[in-house]
DNA sequence: CGCCAAATTTGATCTGGGTCAATCGGCTTT
DNA sequence: AAAGCCGATTGACCCAGATCAAATTTGGCG
């Protein structure tokens, strides 16, 4: 949304002690690969609500998210949005076969991403096929999470739909914070409700019915899961 | 949804032959890997209705359609159905992350597959990293229609689903058959219902006033596009 | 051709979630 | 600490699409 002046950071870092080294997609790089990996990216900062890319924009980098979340949009001619996803680190960004990104992302937060210019990424992938069946692997398990959210947004009623959320969020940040009943929430009302298909209202009144329920608990940035087993219900119905 | 009684055909097909040589994973490959490839597949025929895989099934192999139509679903504990794309010659179905496929596929009418075991198309693809890039470009592909399907899912009115589907599907089906204004539509209306996420009733109503309006004209097996414009006005919204 | 079953269309009514309109509450600014 | 702002909540009302209930059309099949 708004003008970007991303912050470029003098590239002094190094891949082996990277936050996301692990599960990203250089986590299919060995040491001496990653050596050379190094000079491909460079780390760039991106201030709350600040735009990475943008819908129609000619793909000239691809990015892999370090730090902060982000969310992934398609808008239509008439400004209705929908959010199509919430990136988290380790998520990479970018692919397409058009040429064009399908969709925009703006910063929740501040943000760090890797970013590598196309051309030179794509000749380093060219001769390590790991790499690309890395990036396919990513790719088949995102095309599995779009089929998940389609059944959601297609078929559920707005309760189970905030409660999938929840839980699939949950999820998503256990296997990077470790887990918690706490569930933060960086992302507005506007968001989720984009996110679920539904108005801002609606998300809010839904909110307050589950605590109402004793569901959950709604806490500044966030929400607590109070009673797990009563949100998995609503989430599976 | 009935129980299947595939017919398996003796392999007496060569894949230089194939329909789909041009466009589906095969294009990727050279006459002397086809020639290899060839002994990998097996033609087999699914009748109407009949189950090609489903939802749990642990994956032990991945198709290729060769002729026909499929349904590609999720269903929900008590029964609600997603549809979560229609498959169509040329199309690769089965790669997965989870060792099982997460989505289940049915005839629409009668369907020709070319059916891969898992383990030595894994390996054939193992020292072929241009079938690779061929497979990760489809599903790139797919996540890209996956995330316009969320779109109409999400925020689009019961009109605009229908508009857009007519469009998307006659786009696909140029492809094939070349461009026409006569849109075959062999599935049945409670598929389309369960693709655009709405009843059998609205799409029923939905097509009758389009047709009122003088955008289409719905004709046996199909429909015809009457003003093209109109529609991709509607579509567009 | 005539009969039954299934698919589709049409009609009447209902309702979940949208729309419109106030507040409310937590920050920032001064 | 008062004022202003912005996101979130709450309330009143409405409507697109769901649900329930018939017709009507279509397709197989003896």
């Amino acid at each position: 949304m708004k003008a970007s002046v991303a912050m470029i950071e003098p590239n002094c870092h190094f891949c082996s002690d990277c936050a996301v080294r692990g599960f990203a997609v250089c986590a299919s790089l060995d040491p001496a690969e990653l050596r050379e990996f190094e000079h491909l990216g460079r780390r760039v900062h991106f201030g709350s609500g600040e735009t990475v890319f943008s819908e129609e924009d000619i793909t000239t980098s691809f990015y892999n998210l370090l730090e902060g979340v982000m969310r992934l949009y398609k808008l239509l001619p008439d400004g209705r949005r929908q959010i199509v996803g919430f990136a988290l680190p380790g998520d990479f960004l970018g692919m397409n076969t058009s040429g064009r990104h399908n969709f925009s992302a703006d910063a929740i937060g501040a943000v760090t991403v890797c970013q590598f210019a196309k051309v030179p990424f794509g000749r380093f992938m060219e001769e390590r096929p790991h790499l690309l069946r890395r990036i396919n692997e990513l790719a088949v398990r995102e095309l599995s999470q779009a089929r998940d959210h389609m059944v959601l947004l297609g078929r559920r009623a707005a309760d189970e739909k905030l409660a999938s959320f929840l839980l699939g969020w949950r999820l998503r940040l256990q296997s990077l914070n470790g887990v918690s009943d706490m569930v933060p929430l960086p992302m507005s009302r506007q968001d989720i409700a984009d996110y679920l298909g539904l108005t801002i209202e609606t998300v809010s009144r839904t909110f307050t019915k589950l605590e109402r329920h004793g569901a959950i608990e709604i806490v500044h940035g966030g929400i607590s899961l109070r009673d797990p087993a009563l949100v998995e219900a609503l989430a599976a119905a």
